[in-house]
DNA sequence: TCGGCGACTGGACCATTGATCCGGTCACTG
DNA sequence: CAGTGACCGGATCAATGGTCCAGTCGCCGA
């Protein structure tokens, strides 16, 4: 290694000036913007998960050293915040044609959905508030198509929030429960269960770790009977109903 | 402070030999357990969040050394662990009184929110398998009224999980909401909302901003929306539905 | 052509934190 | 009274988030 070590400590200049390369000290990557690095730790947070995101180890991968990043980024909060905004513009916002409000909103929140199970990490993260324009956008078109299919306000809200609530907690216990050290501590906790099946019986036996998998349907179901609600309160009250041009308001009714 | 300093390095004795109180080198708090470590955890945890906790910090408030701690506590994680379970002892478990099912689930449900809700700190951490006996008791106690209840198989997962999803979801956005910079974050996102009105009218009307409170009536809402769903499924299927020996689900089906 | 200015970069450095090493102390037992 | 095992803690390590400040580069006005 040729100890030239830190004792000269010559900023800038990597190595004799014959081995530099002309022209923005080398490297011809594009120059390092906020995009590119929130770019870059969503692919390290997809390939190895929160805890080993570091300022380092990102400004590593982009080719930099960890203070320059702090040149674009304040904290490293704000790379996590900007992280998770970013992942929200992969749902896609439905367009409003005439496939009636269940139907979008019913889309919209399987995308979020998809999304959150996508990135696993994101789960963990959503304890922040959530202000990114993504993130505002899918809320936008939520409590727009909810306004449309004439939901009013002691309702418009319990079901705004209704909805986001439940596909955060779903994904959140989802994405726990299998990304957190796969099939190793589930078998461990399935053996602990069992072995104090008496003190808790229905839970051993019709537990989430009885019945692995298939949260789709279950996370369908529960969609489904908040959607009811929903609608039911709709008719319940009547008012502005099929302002919203969806067939499947009324043939639901 | 008498420069005595690291030179000397003589363990366990704190001072002269004539200021060592007698027995159990002085301090007559209980022998330090891993009980007590938990129970300082929590108070430190609500006293002052969760990122303020540290295992010095711990310790400090316990009078001892953060090292003894590790005696007692594997990890740092190990004391979360400890703690977000032993918040939940404080959910009484609703006795199985003739009140019916909607009756005890609602109750349960009530007081694991009111629970989250009251720690802050704990929503944060939902994200990890909780497997403590307090826990799963509660776990226990919602699979068997759903069972007694007459919910079968593919909807009693989706019953349960809709359930505590929905808590854990609402407790997360509803803690992370108020506790996160009170009043300050907030006016400020109502502030960029209001700015951007053209771009999110619907959520400037009537966003989760506008509305600021009442959390509690929306809440309701969704759980009542969730249990119609769940008892709408007992009623199609009809099988075994008064085995529970609830009046409440023969009376409204 | 040149001086400097503003955008950007990074090596050294600092404080904090989780965790460990290892040399202790204390009550209790044989 | 020696010995044993439960328990304690100062010093220390490695990793991390973040700052300081000395640099480099492209560009723009004089």
């Amino acid at each position: 290694m040729s100890k030239r070590g830190p004792a000269t400590h010559r900023p800038g200049s990597a190595g004799d000036v014959w081995l530099r390369p002309p022209g923005r000290t080398g490297r011809d990557a594009p120059p390092l913007s906020r995009d590119r690095i929130v770019e870059e730790a969503v692919a390290l947070l997809d390939a190895e998960g929160a805890d080993r995101l570091t300022m380092r180890r990102l400004a590593e991968r982009l080719g930099t050293g960890s203070t320059t990043l702090y040149w674009h980024v304040k904290t490293k909060d704000d790379v996590l915040d900007l992280a998770l905004d970013m992942i929200f513009a992969e749902v896609r916002i439905p367009s409003g044609d005439g496939r009636g409000w269940r139907a979008g909103i019913t889309a919209l929140i399987d995308g979020w959905r998809a999304v959150l199970l996508r990135h696993p990490w994101s789960a963990a993260l959503l304890g922040r508030p959530m202000l990114g324009p993504n993130v505002l956008a899918r809320s936008e078109f939520l409590y727009a198509t909810l306004l449309e299919a004439g939901v009013v306000e002691p309702r418009l809200t319990a079901a705004a929030y209704g909805l986001s609530n439940y596909v955060i907690g779903s994904a959140l216990m989802q994405s726990t429960w299998l990304a957190d050290a796969d099939e190793e501590v589930r078998r461990a906790a399935r053996e602990r269960l069992r072995a104090d099946r008496e003190r808790y019986p229905a839970l051993a036996a019709h537990g989430p770790l009885a019945t692995d998998g298939d949260w789709d349907t279950g996370f369908a179901l529960g969609l489904t009977w908040l959607l009811d609600g929903i609608e039911a309160g709709i008719a319940t009250t009547g008012d502005a109903a099929d302002a919203a041009g969806g067939t499947d308001t009324a043939a639901r009714a």
